[in-house]
DNA sequence: CATTGGCATGTAATCGATTACACATTTCAT
DNA sequence: ATGAAATGTGTAATCGATTACATGCCAATG
């Protein structure tokens, strides 16, 4: 490998001198830089970046950590960050925490020792702990998906989103509506959604039933299982519509629904959250919600490039979503 | 931040005692290692590993490169990639070529630069340039998805399944068959798949016509259009099947048909490759080929390991597939 | 008892870059 | 003409780890 030694010695000048050409610091004279970059050229010369690193503490790379690498959410917010980010000449160190708040904590310190910039963390939990080991970093740090005190975090508008989708259920007419939510540790998704939808439903007079609430795990067939659930469960008095918190639960919902010989959305409408891929292609298509998951990924990207150079900035940032309504309901 | 200087003066021993103790390497009295691991606990100290790797040239880091990172395959693979690795202590570097294949060729050089210990890139074209810049990084490199000559490559055997997909459809009685592919430059989806099934057609007695194959650009919108083009062109004479070298470009095509009013599979069967989690559950659901591009992944990295172990491989791995028969033959 | 070898630790070089500081030369304003 | 400022380059310290080599101690061996 070729160091910068290398190219001093073969362009005569003092390593020094090379750094200075390549970094665009201090004088270096044009007969000087020509001969160094003509190496450079030659050789197909890179700088050590660790040895870079070492010494100037920068690496040129962000930490991004997602609960899970395989979920459409996160690829398309990795994909945001990832358009600003290379713009800006930053790599991507990417981890998955496959949904385990210790490896969150875990990996925060990883990255940290790895020399990363800054990390864009994907959060699905706030505990006590995390938010210690943020403030113990002590890096440029950006929480997307959760609000994290003391972190700048990019939150989705969960609760007005899900009391949105809730409320043009009942303007359709459904005040039977099932709910297929995932787990309370999960602020946004499992605590936000449902709350607007019982505050929504209670404001408008729908009709919750207990067994017509199930919890699933964002799965498919989680949502096909639930669905089975609720239908068994509620004999006759059945609801009109359901809810799920995930286009996947909608998905494996409607999959069941569609078994068992029921018409969507004549016979039950259904709704999910997410705008996936495949929620425009299924047959019906599925009334979602898009909440520009990539568009998130980009801001967040934005803004810690922001915090890179100092800036101050406010704490929480809101994002928009948008009500897709298609041919489920 | 504390660095193992720090740790070693508490702990009253010379920083050479303390990376021995950590590194598990040279003799450490029992009595100094426990001092040194009781402060290490405490202060939560991490090496630097832009110094470690510096003196060790080895980072614990593999670079992948992605043609796209918003594809499902891409995710799948770098899904698999990413389990085994992660269990290895390893953390992926992550680049995205967007198509771009002189990026490909900067992003092995750049990821050579922060001394990744080994590269595994999606593939998506031959040329010299890249096999060059491959043997001249001199790194342990993996390819998946292409043959990349003097590489070791993980393929699909993109022939072989597109012979049995175009096999399939002609003994269900199809032998007027429309084709969607990709451009040339792609050897394995563009020139592979395409020539297995002129092959067959051939072998067969199939009908192929050129204003029966369209060329896509691997989207869904480019199905549709591509669907649109043939039918248009064809008049009277239609093709009773399509074959879409992506399910994608398949899942647009079935949009259009559906929209002309036509039924699938009785005025048209489609069939694509790549079981995208989206074929299972359009209506009706998509024939087509499994690659297990997950498995593919978790292959690529576990062959990886090895080369760091300096294990001798051989070149060239075929990897499997299956045909998945579903509702829209 | 002298020698050998295992154990424990430390000294200092090294990896490949950046950068503070020093020094020399040239340019320029007064 | 002269001192100040601008320009160009080099020396050597530094970042935080690993590791070759040296040293000292102690127990075992013959």
């Amino acid at each position: 490998m070729t160091t910068i030694n290398d190219i001093a010695k073969r362009a005569n000048v003092s390593r020094t001198t090379v750094s200075r050409a390549l970094n665009n610091s201090g004088y270096v004279s044009e007969d000087a830089r020509k001969r160094i970059m003509k190496i450079v050229e030659e050789t197909g010369y890179m700088p050590n970046q660790s040895a870079k690193s070492l010494r100037t503490k920068r690496s040129g790379v962000i930490g991004v950590i997602l609960p899970r690498l395989s979920t459409e959410t996160s690829t398309r917010v990795v994909n945001g960050i990832n358009e600003v980010l290379a713009k800006e000449g930053f790599q991507i160190l990417l981890t998955d925490t496959e949904l385990d708040s210790k490896k969150e904590i875990e990996y925060i310190r990883l990255l940290k020792s790895r020399h990363v910039d800054g990390i864009i963390l994907l959060a699905t939990n706030v505990n006590d702990e995390l938010i210690q080991t943020i403030r113990d970093v002590d890096l440029p740090f950006l929480a997307i998906g959760q609000d994290l005190p003391e972190v700048t975090s990019l939150v989705y508008d969960d609760y007005h989103a899900s009391a949105d989708l809730t409320n043009m259920l009942i303007h359709k007419g459904h005040h039977k509506i099932a709910f297929i939510g995932v787990s309370r540790e999960d602020p946004s998704v499992g605590v936000k959604r449902e709350q607007a939808f019982r505050d929504v439903m209670e404001r408008e007079g729908g009709v919750v039933q207990d067994h017509w609430m199930g919890t699933g795990d964002f799965s498919i067939d989680s949502g096909y299982e639930e669905m089975k659930k609720i239908l068994r469960a509620s004999g006759k008095n059945r609801p009109s519509a359901v809810y799920a918190v995930t286009d996947r639960m909608a998905i494996g919902a409607m999959e069941y629904l569609k078994e068992q010989g029921y018409r969507i959305p004549e016979d039950m409408a259904v709704v999910g959250i997410g705008a996936s891929s495949m929620s425009q292609y299924v047959s019906p298509s599925l009334t979602t919600i898009d909440y520009f998951n990539k568009k998130a990924g980009q801001q967040a990207a934005e803004l810690l490039l922001a915090k890179l150079k100092n800036e101050k900035l406010e704490q929480k940032f809101e994002l928009t979503y948008r009500l897709i309504l298609r041919d489920s309901v």
